[in-house]
DNA sequence: CGCGCCGTTCAAAGCGCTTTGAAATAGCGC
DNA sequence: GCGCTATTTCAAAGCGCTTTGAACGGCGCG
């Protein structure tokens, strides 16, 4: 059922039923019911293809995960911000394209989608403190939203980030208010820039208390359990171990859990510990109590926002630069407790 | 730069450039050349919606992710699933759409992808026993294939599966062969296909045992953290205690082991734990050995040949109905032992 | 009664590509 | 040089939709 085979079986052209069903104002009440009660019953949608080759508009926006292809890692939070996202997609009838992309040949996607026409716009996924991806699209002139920031970026652009900085900072300030000194943090990779804030955030706190950053205490990697094992038991067996630990994802958060207890200590009374929690449908924190004090943030919340900021964007191209900083909450679980002395 | 400048940039017709890039044979080495020369140098990719329109194929593929919005759940292995299916996309110049539905609703969705042409074909996750889903896509005779089964559809299709009846029949024995006489089991939501197979390996194996299941030892809900923690709890703190546990999903497997370590029992020793592993990138279990006796099928590479099965169907509509039955490795770790006396 | 106006409806062009059927050119033997 | 085939190129139609500019019919008004 096409255009033309409904428009004949009403009689009328294909002029005045496309006019009906996209709420033209020169099209009478009568006539536009009469249209819409036969689309309907004869489940007529209009062809994606040839409606986009008309409007000049894809009604689609790209998601492009990079994926490190020598460690295999896909991105688990992901699937709750394309979940977010999803929902603001179909309010307002626009499909998600998703590549995934090897890292680092972002950039002949990028182009590539462009040319094709395939997206209206872009959300960009975890971005780097340097990125080329943003003065790329930047100069394609394609529509783009950033989840998260890039700290090395000096032009304006949209964004939307957690404020990661804040949160590790305050979760810092929290150890320490327990009395802890010796306060690791086991982080993501910092050329990601959501991980160098946190670091940031983290050292701003020692700074602010006269401590000196000891590099025995601070980790960084590709955030998965092994790694949160691995760093928390490398750690704890050391000379003069940490009585508290700072972890970047609930994830890596599990395998530090697994390293204290492996060695007969207690989480919340001889080592404490705070992750940061994305919220994921997957993987709560807990049901009622919070298992691990944690700062939190939504992704799949934020996914949504940033959504609804890029489709406000494609309206608007002119408009200036959006931001949005997401406070992350910190909600005190059983992980934490004064410092043993 | 369309088609249309690049011909006249390149003093051809339209046809011949579209011909040259498009590999026809009518078209001599020496123009074929230089009309890819030029396409390359002045980035030239042909507009997707143009072509699609006048070929009346889509080159993308659909997946459709039902997600239960009362629960807020987003399936965790999605994301290796389609990184898997990405690669095959990306080298056979596919898309890929996603669609994020609830629960039920699916049908006004797959219509709607039809109706307006926006795939070639559909990726069918999350199949449950008795699916719908596959009769609406049989009567629109839109290609698809299915990750997964469902039990209680009889006309054939195409699907592709993990042996997941062998692998928790083989888990089972395994733990008989150790001794293990209380064995239960922490499974999915068993009006999922893959839940109610494994159920049915689980039970394969008692019967043939000649042991009466104990429904008390039976669990199934969704697999988060926190329904492993608490199943294992409740059932640990019983009367009668089990002392293997067999668990559907590594993530529950986390909570299952904090429920036995919460108690002052050690895994492997007073309770063995098996679980399905779906090799998922950001949850490996352990790194060199194995944490837990697994049954392992990589989400990664079933996500990679069901995309090649789809592509097939499509490029041979009335080929036999292909199926794939990938067997589980059960893979021995630290988890299991000697059932104590 | 004829005019202009408004509310409706329409035919046709155009979006950028593929593909059909025809035309131009080249190559060959006679 | 001619006619024939084989090779290469072309103009134009068509994919299904939107949108422009024009036409149509009914109505009030002078």
């Amino acid at each position: 059922m096409n255009l033309k085979e409904l428009s004949h079986h009403l009689n009328l052209s294909q002029t005045t039923v496309s006019r009906a069903l996209n709420g033209y104002p020169e099209v009478s009440e009568a006539t536009r019911k009469r249209v819409q009660e036969a689309a309907h019953a004869l489940h007529y949608s209009p062809n994606a293809r040839a409606k986009g080759l008309a409007t000049g508009r894809a009604q689609a926006i790209g998601h492009v995960l990079p994926v490190k292809t020598r460690l295999e890692m896909v991105n688990p939070i992901f699937g709750d911000f394309i979940a977010g996202a999803s929902e603001t997609y179909a309010a307002a009838g626009y499909e998600m394209l998703l590549s995934l992309v090897e890292e680092g040949s972002e950039e002949a996607l990028y182009r590539s989608l462009h040319a094709r026409g395939s997206v209206d716009g872009i959300l960009l996924h975890a971005p780097k403190m340097t990125d080329t991806r943003i003065p790329i699209l930047q100069d394609l002139g394609m529509p783009f939203v950033v989840h998260g920031r890039a700290s090395d970026v000096t032009t304006p652009y949209c964004w939307l980030d957690t404020d990661n900085l804040r949160a590790f900072r305050r979760a810092t300030e929290y150890l320490q208010s327990l009395g802890h000194r010796r306060i690791a943090l086991v982080n993501g990779i910092e050329t990601q820039d959501f991980a160098h804030r946190r670091r940031e955030g983290y050292l701003a706190a020692l700074r602010a208390a006269g401590e000196r950053p000891d590099p025995a205490l601070m980790r960084s990697a590709e955030m998965t359990e092994s790694y949160g094992f691995e760093a928390a038991s490398d750690m704890l067996d050391a000379a003069n171990p940490p009585t508290a630990i700072l972890v970047a994802s609930l994830i890596s958060a599990l395998g530090v859990r697994r390293a204290i207890e492996a060695r007969g200590l207690t989480m919340g009374r001889d080592v404490s510990v705070i992750t940061h929690d994305d919220d994921l449908s997957y993987l709560q924190n807990g049901t009622e109590t919070p298992i691990f004090t944690a700062t939190r943030s939504s992704v799949r919340e934020a996914g949504k926002r940033a959504a609804e900021m890029l489709l406000t964007l494609i309206r608007c191209p002119d408009s200036a630069p959006m931001t949005e900083l997401i406070p992350a909450e910190l909600v005190i679980g059983a992980s934490t407790g004064p410092a043993p002395r």
